[in-house]
RNA sequence: GGGCUCGUAGCUCAGCAUGGAUAGAGCGAACGCCUCCUAAGCGUUAGGUCGAGGGUUCGAAUCCCUCCGGGCCCGCCA
């Protein structure tokens, strides 16, 4: 019993009231009313029939609210009543509680998990983050969506394939492969213990850029690396990819210890090499996308042709024969549609840290090829996670792919989010005054922005000493663990829980904060209820999952139940509406129902035995739905903190 | 110039898809609450012409139009 049936019951007993009250059946809308003392739910149909009808509302529902009460016998709503327009509807919590907490503590695995997806092959792209500098927050915040998102489609019941584009044949390669070849940087770290992504980022990086302003002999280095990097076979190509898989590994390791999961690495390269190209360049010729121009500007190219007016056309071949960077996207997307063969090979690159095999492209067929039985590519649907700057770019391969046929701009959905910008503050920290300004873009290539590392180390170094004051007879090993998952938790929250077009001023003070709306709010939550729990009968609330929960009448318990008695639908929302904040919301309101009733409402201390016990079941409850919605948003819930 | 996007409390943001009852949180500020299940908590107070104007509607933060302000994108670079 959820949320879910309780709507279904009161959308049952309107619909049949509007038949027998001789109304036309509509469309109309179910909801939480505003405030308690309107009810549970609350229907606006009489709004939307008075429109049609010329009627007052209020008459409507008043006729309609004595169309429902004679239905309302053995049906878990107890009363509907007429209320300025709305019916208001009261459910019957004697009955519907105990339905409710039983199917939860019946199912505490998998409680909230709807059957939405029904194993539909979904396939998610992100991260892709070019393997020559370290993650910033940025990266953080493009990570954890396109992680949730695999989570929320993962509780939803969906097949799904987490790819991670490696661009290991781009410029930014090239930049600190010019670095370390022509302007003496040494390859291994001068300072101890420097993670290699860091000294490639942050130092040979930003210098490169600036040795490339004084000296455009360097720069012009960069054009020969790049040529020897396509041709693939020189032995500078041989040391850029060694030094991209170095970078790569460090950035793994950075995105591991934000407990991200993938399935599959592509790697630039071997889409490159695959001439996968030719085939979609084929396809587009033949569906008349692509265009051969023989006058104006791009007078010798192949084009796809701009939207009317309102775009510009997109060069796809170059006068000289080469492909332009889209020659990479479209047949990538394609591939990712399952719109062409799949030419690529699969070898077991690593193991992660949730156990499971991390895979990567090749075009050997070798010993490790497609015998592995594994299918990456042909997703019904596909999600590619990157930041707004690309909106354009991507609106072009979606409408591309559309046209190629089987496709269709629904199938491929490029999730956009908003850049993270450092807020005044931080800016300063770079030396940097904004002025009036309210925020201000990172820059790789100038070197301002603030590595993932350092905001995990410096969250990780706060909550130790935290839960340290609060526990000082932990040991180091278990402090350590802690703290790990209340920072992964911090910034895992701090990433999602605001809409994915606003901007988000990265504050290094405000981001430190474990309190208030937080990541640790929710897990301090689920550590009270366990403690409880813990310090309670365990054995004669173990595996029990029937308690006297008509006899939970208070206010804040009901308001806990029902918060409960949502989980499902909300999953279900987020992942019909790629919304990963409607999730973080959730969590935190479900935290808060139980932090009012750990207020106001004992439970080791409640003297009735048969009250007691339903407290306690209420409680074990909460931490079934509260650890599997943390779960969904890959927060640990801890039982100490 | 064209396209996309944001604008709600001092600050950071929910609410807008599907219009509805007194616009909600957190931070910051002031003041309270641990002889009682973890105070990473809870409460009280202060703080709003929902960027501006117009329109649609019985009803607009929510839909439409115009304008203002911020941001991003518009290469035979990737």
């Amino acid at each position: 019993m959820t949320l879910r049936i309780l709507l279904h019951e009161v959308r049952e007993l309107v619909s049949s009231a509007l038949t027998s009250a001789g109304y036309p059946v509509i469309e109309f809308d179910v909801s939480e009313p505003p405030q308690h003392a309107f009810g549970d739910l609350s229907c606006n149909v009489a709004f939307l029939l008075s429109k049609h009808l010329k009627k007052p509302p209020t008459k409507i529902a008043t006729e309609l609210a004595e169309a429902i009460r004679p239905r309302l016998q053995g049906s878990y709503i107890l009363s509907a009543d007429p209320a300025g327009g709305y019916i208001n509807f009261r459910a019957n919590h004697a009955r519907l509680s105990p339905a409710t907490l039983s199917h939860v503590l019946s199912n505490p695995e998998n409680y909230g998990y709807p059957n939405s997806g029904q194993d539909m092959h979904i396939v998610i792209e992100h991260t892709s983050i070019n393997p020559n500098k370290a993650l910033h927050v940025g990266h953080m915040r493009n990570v954890i969506i396109g992680d949730t998102l695999y989570r929320i489609m993962r509780a939803t019941n969906h097949r799904t394939t987490v790819l991670n584009y490696i661009d290991d044949s781009g410029v930014q390669i090239a930049d600190i492969v010019v670095g370390f070849k022509f302007a003496g940087f040494p390859v291994a770290p001068p300072t101890k213990n420097q993670k290699f992504d860091h000294y490639c980022g942050d130092e040979v990086y930003v210098k490169i850029n600036e040795i490339y302003e004084k000296d455009p002999q360097v720069a012009e280095k960069r054009k020969l690396v790049l040529k020897e990097i396509e041709e693939g076979k020189s032995e500078i190509a041989r040391f850029a990819m060694e030094i991209t898989l170095r970078v790569l590994q460090e950035q793994l390791k950075t995105c591991w210890r934000m407990k991200a999961h993938y399935d599959l690495l592509n790697f630039e390269t071997h889409i490159v090499g695959s001439k996968l190209w030719s085939k979609a360049f084929e396809l587009l010729k033949s569906n008349g996308i692509a265009k051969y121009e023989t006058e104006g500007k791009n007078k010798g190219c192949w084009v796809i042709e701009g939207k009317e007016k309102e775009e510009e056309d997109k060069v796809l071949v170059r006068s000289d024969g080469t492909a332009t960077y889209i020659a990479k996207d479209i047949p990538y997307a394609a591939w990712k549609l399952g719109l062409v063969e799949d030419p690529f090979y699969y070898q077991e690159y690593t193991k992660q840290w949730d156990g499971s095999t991390l895979y990567a492209t090749t075009l050997a067929d070798g010993s490790n090829s497609k015998s592995i039985g594994k299918k990456f590519n042909g997703g019904q649907r596909v999600i590619t996670i990157i930041d707004s700057r690309q909106s354009r770019l991507q609106r072009i391969i979606s409408q591309v792919l559309s046209k190629i046929g089987v496709g269709g701009s629904h199938k491929y959905f490029h999730l956009s989010y908003e850049a993270v910008t450092l807020s005044s503050d931080t800016a300063k920290e770079f030396g940097i005054d904004i002025g009036d300004r309210q925020f201000m873009h990172m820059s790789g290539r100038k070197g301002i922005y603030v590595n993932a590392d350092y905001v995990l180390d410096a969250l990780h170094t706060k909550a130790y000493k935290e839960v340290k004051t609060r526990n000082p007879d932990f040991s180091d090993q278990q402090l350590n663990k802690i703290a790990d998952e209340i920072s992964i938790s911090a910034i895992r929250y701090n990433m999602i829980k605001q809409d994915l077009d606003k901007i988000i001023t990265f504050d290094i003070k405000e981001s430190l904060s474990l309190e208030g709306d937080t990541g640790p709010y929710l897990q301090y939550a689920y550590a009270r209820s366990q403690r409880i729990l813990e310090k309670s009968e365990q054995s004669i609330i173990a595996g029990k999952t029937d308690f006297a929960f008509d006899r939970l009448t208070n206010e804040s318990e009901i308001a806990l139940i029902k918060e409960i008695a949502k989980l499902d639908l909300v999953v279900e929302n987020a992942a019909k509406s790629l919304c990963p904040k409607s999730l973080a919301r959730y969590a935190y309101n479900l935290a808060m129902a139980f932090n009012l009733f750990y207020e106001k409402v004992p439970v080791l201390r409640e003297q009735d035995n048969e009250v007691r016990m339903a407290r306690l079941g209420l409680v074990k409850a909460f931490g079934i739905a509260l650890k599997n919605t943390l779960e969904v948003l890959g927060i640990t819930a801890l039982d100490r903190m």
